[in-house]
DNA sequence: ACTAACATGTAACCCGTTACATGATTAT
DNA sequence: ATAATCATGTAACGGGTTACATGTTAGT
């Protein structure tokens, strides 16, 4: 039950509304943790029936009026005590790896196409996470101790992304020794 | 639907039990794709009802009877096809990045804790993956079409795991500039 | 008039996990 | 006897995805 607990952090430094949340789980913690906004609402019924979130409505002008949530106090606890609770490591899942398993001269040239879309899209994220390092995360030994640890996460995002560019150079180039083989 | 076409993958090769399929979950394609015995039973059913697999029983001295599996050609035609659907990408969702967010004093010899047991378990499986690649995948340009791909999903995971045996140390360097502080 | 952004939800379905259930054979 | 390995399943639950559903305001 992970989810509830990235809203629960993400609600740590700011209260925001649902519609609020969805987006920020398109950036930010979003990058580690994906959530589309029909999940989100789920959850926060969930979490506010539990009493870990409250709500209150708060009205705009020219726009349609929100709900904001707050983290309470329980929540805080339930949230400092999960940190503790074991998780066991969970393999990525990926398609392209079984799909790899398939390779073939039929198919050589739509995975080599498939791997050059991802290490397009993997240079756009490398680039929005250097921005932020280079921004707010430049010295990370001076940093107070809670961004000590997005420091980390935006750190491993780095790192494997890098890595992931290396691999695809990699595999592109063993794919090019491969003759092809129109359908 | 993923997990289906990566049985038939396994099943491209050997025909198998849903008990061997299972133990080859836990290896080889297993680590890149994991399944529990409980899964793959029920997706087999599945398969054998669209008549992606046919089955037989096959009579065993000295253990039980076991079914085995073996891939149809119509399965062999929606795998083949599969491979070329689009995937979009999936960003792992890992507890310890969402754990990480809420780093602080209180619990930050327990991160460390997790983040070593992670380096721990992350060597042995690269030894695992090294030895592999030693015995198996050792010129990879002269391997056959199909074992390239494998060789490549293996070398995913030989980078992506040393990289992260960097970013734990270079994660437990940082936390070990925090003054813990007990519960 | 139409599109984009803002804003919130429900329902059905699929996939994965956990728990439950059974039973044979081999080795200690 | 008992544990380990072989072998196959069902049922309940929880989480995530897709589809459906509604309505406002601002800009072109």
């Amino acid at each position: 039950m992970a989810l509830g607990h990235a809203i629960m952090t993400a609600l740590l430094e700011d209260d925001l509304s649902g519609y609020e949340l969805a987006k920020d789980f398109e950036t930010s913690l979003g990058f580690f943790w994906q959530a589309s906004h029909q999940q989100i609402y789920q959850e926060l019924r969930k979490l506010s029936g539990k009493h870990w979130l409250s709500k209150r409505e708060v009205t705009q002008r020219g726009k349609p009026n929100k709900i904001v949530y707050g983290i309470t106090k329980a929540g805080r606890e339930a949230l400092a005590q999960w940190v503790f609770s074991t998780t066991r490591t969970q393999t990525a899942k990926d398609d392209l790896l079984v799909k790899l398993y398939n390779l073939g001269p039929g198919n050589v040239a739509h995975l080599a196409g498939e791997i050059t879309a991802r290490r397009e899209e993997m240079m756009q994220r490398l680039y929005l996470y250097e921005k932020i390092r280079r921004r707010h995360y430049a010295a990370p030994e001076l940093l107070p101790t809670r961004r000590k640890g997005v420091y980390l996460a935006l750190a491993l995002g780095i790192h494997q992304g890098e890595q992931f560019l290396a691999w695809c150079d990699e595999a592109l180039d063993l794919l090019s020794t491969i003759e092809s083989q129109g359908l």
